[in-house]
RNA sequence: GGUCCGUUCGUCUAGGGGUUAGGACACCAGAUUUUCAUUCUGGUAACACGGGUUCGAUUCCCGUACGGACUACCA
């Protein structure tokens, strides 16, 4: 009957990043998984911020979470942003729900008063430690030496509040009982009460840490599953605990710890640092960090394309079980199982990142590509017919990684070489070279029409007359036109610059290169 | 240190009591491309170790090792 219920209650997931600072990248996958799930199950995909720690807000961080998840195509149903039935969804609005149930809690004799002052705490750590106890914990034995409503009389609990003397409420975590929990990805969980400390929930401003928030605002928004990171796992029994302490058992959510994301070297969580080191962006888009004006570098803006981004999160960590790699959002959504999860930490290789980019840039049209080709094009004050764009990014985008390398690599199209690969020259430029070039240089002058295959057939007929291969020029012929030894087809590559051009390149080539046969 | 979690090619992973342990990225080689890239074909390469259970374990169990997370009035 219960679990029936259960099984039937509607999904409603949540991300609730805490906006300290950009989204990192394995907060995007968090947030994709519980989105994948809400979408396939017809439920509803929530935003939390968790802003309980006034000390580390950051400004615009709020802002950009909301950004990047839209760009990567997570779209809220409701929560900051949106707004909803259960708002306000940003925790620091919400102090008064949190005093309601800190309230309960030590009404039921769940919870405490505690005025252990900062020198205090260090002060019981250090005693703990010399004498060897392997936690140096506020615990079930520990409290009984501190100074707190459990040791001091209801008078001096309440004179010293009265006072407005500085404390926290903590959790009273039972002695020995057994807690467990059974988490989707990894099974049953036991964890005893004697390894749980009393933990703060309502700090000493007033605000509740984020295990009371979390747990609270889970049970009134009506999560069904919480789905976040492997390093919450510790925590997640307290977490039961104070569902069990509030009396919400019954609708307490399922729980999914997801493997972490792990730097290339495998050693720890990726972090922005290694991010940095590795030369890889770490953040979803662009952000400047307001404190020290560092820019650091997204996703988008280094030319990865949100869908191919999705793909490869969606895979670190996850599969479908069939050998298809290439999946879009709506296919993700069918084929996404909280099952298929994995238990172990998945590197992060950026390697297969560019792999993914390069597979749907090439599934891009010419013509969208061109779209954005014209825009930076316009930008660099280079004139260009969207007829010729598109012609361009059908012979680049096969050989890119990102779509800014239609420009980077291809701006041979659009000036003419100063210089000239020497490896190249040295051992392509020679007497029978030149010999070819100037006669194709005559011929094509002399041309009406001009295009590709013009192009090509008049090599061949110059190359015919003269009685010398034409494998044996090409290369001197790519050299004159482009200044480089490799690079698309060159019959194209001529068309696209046009006959005037052509054979501008080739008396600049022929003249710049003269020496080279002495 | 303690608690918890984990361990299949270099990487992401499939698989699961009897398989030639499969795929993808990367790498290497060949073919195509008169270049490079693409594409195609092929190749190198893995069940951490030790005990059980079993006719048989990479697969199940227990240890060990190694790795990671957590251990704040941070999330």
């Amino acid at each position: 009957m219960q679990s029936y219920f259960l099984a039937m209650k509607a999904v409603r997931v949540r991300f609730a990043p805490s906006p300290t600072g950009a989204l990192h990248i394995g907060g995007v996958r968090t947030a994709l998984y519980n989105f994948l799930l809400a979408r396939q199950q017809g439920g509803t995909m929530i935003l939390r911020i968790e802003d309980t720690d006034q000390t580390r807000y950051v400004p615009g961080a709020e802002e950009y979470i909301v950004k990047a998840l839209a760009w990567v195509g997570i779209k809220i149903d409701e929560g900051v942003g949106v707004g909803g039935p259960h708002a306000p969804y940003r925790q620091s609005e919400r102090k008064d729900i949190y005093a309601k149930y800190t309230q309960q809690l030590i009404d039921s004799g769940h919870a405490y008063y505690a005025f252990d002052t900062e020198e205090e705490l260090e002060q019981m750590r250090e005693r703990l430690k010399a004498a060897g106890v392997d936690q140096q914990q506020y615990n079930s034995i520990t409290r009984m030496q501190m100074r707190n409503s459990l040791t001091l009389s209801e008078e001096e609990t309440k004179a010293l509040i009265d006072k407005g003397t500085p404390y926290v409420i903590r959790l009273k975590v039972p002695r020995k009982e057994e807690v467990r929990l059974n988490d989707l990805i990894r099974g049953w969980v036991m964890v005893h009460s004697s390894q749980i400390d009393d933990k703060v929930l309502m700090k000493s401003d007033g605000m509740p840490t984020y295990h009371l928030a979390n747990v609270v605002d889970d049970y009134l928004m009506e999560i069904s599953h919480v789905i976040r990171g492997e390093e919450w796992l510790p925590s997640a029994p307290l977490h039961v605990l104070l569902y069990k302490f509030l009396g919400w058992e019954e609708a307490m959510p399922k729980f999914a710890h997801l493997p972490l994301l792990l730097k290339p070297s495998g050693d720890g969580k990726l972090s922005k640092r290694d991010a940095d080191q590795m030369g890889f962006p770490i953040f979803p888009l662009d952000w400047v960090d307001p404190n020290t004006n560092e820019r650091a570098p997204g996703y988008k803006e280094s030319g990865y394309l949100s869908d191919a981004l999705v793909n490869f999160l969606a895979f670190l960590g996850w599969n479908p079980g069939t050998t298809q790699e290439i999946f879009s959002m709506e296919e993700l959504i069918k084929a996404f199982s909280i099952e298929r999860i994995g238990k172990a930490g998945a590197r992060f290789d950026i390697q297969k990142a560019q792999w993914f980019n390069q597979q749907y840039l090439k599934a891009r049209s010419n013509e969208t590509l061109a779209e954005y080709l014209l825009t930076i094009l316009k930008n660099e004050g280079v004139n260009c017919s969207s007829e010729t764009a598109i012609k361009i990014c059908s012979i680049m985008k096969e050989r890119i990684t990102f779509p800014k390398d239609i420009w980077e690599q291809g701006k041979f199209l659009f000036f003419t070489p100063t210089q000239f690969d020497n490896a190249v020259a040295d051992k392509k430029w020679n007497n029978e070279a030149v010999t070819v070039l100037t006669a194709y240089r005559e011929s094509i002058s002399a041309l009406t029409a001009f295009d590709a295959t013009i192009a090509k057939t008049t090599l061949e007929s110059v190359t015919a007359a003269l009685g010398i291969g034409t494998g044996k020029i090409l290369q001197a012929l790519r050299l004159s036109i482009t200044g480089a030894g490799a690079g698309p087809d060159l019959m194209m590559v001529m068309e696209i610059v046009g006959k005037e051009e052509v054979v501008k390149r080739l008396d600049f080539a022929l003249q710049t290169l003269k020496v080279k046969v002495a």
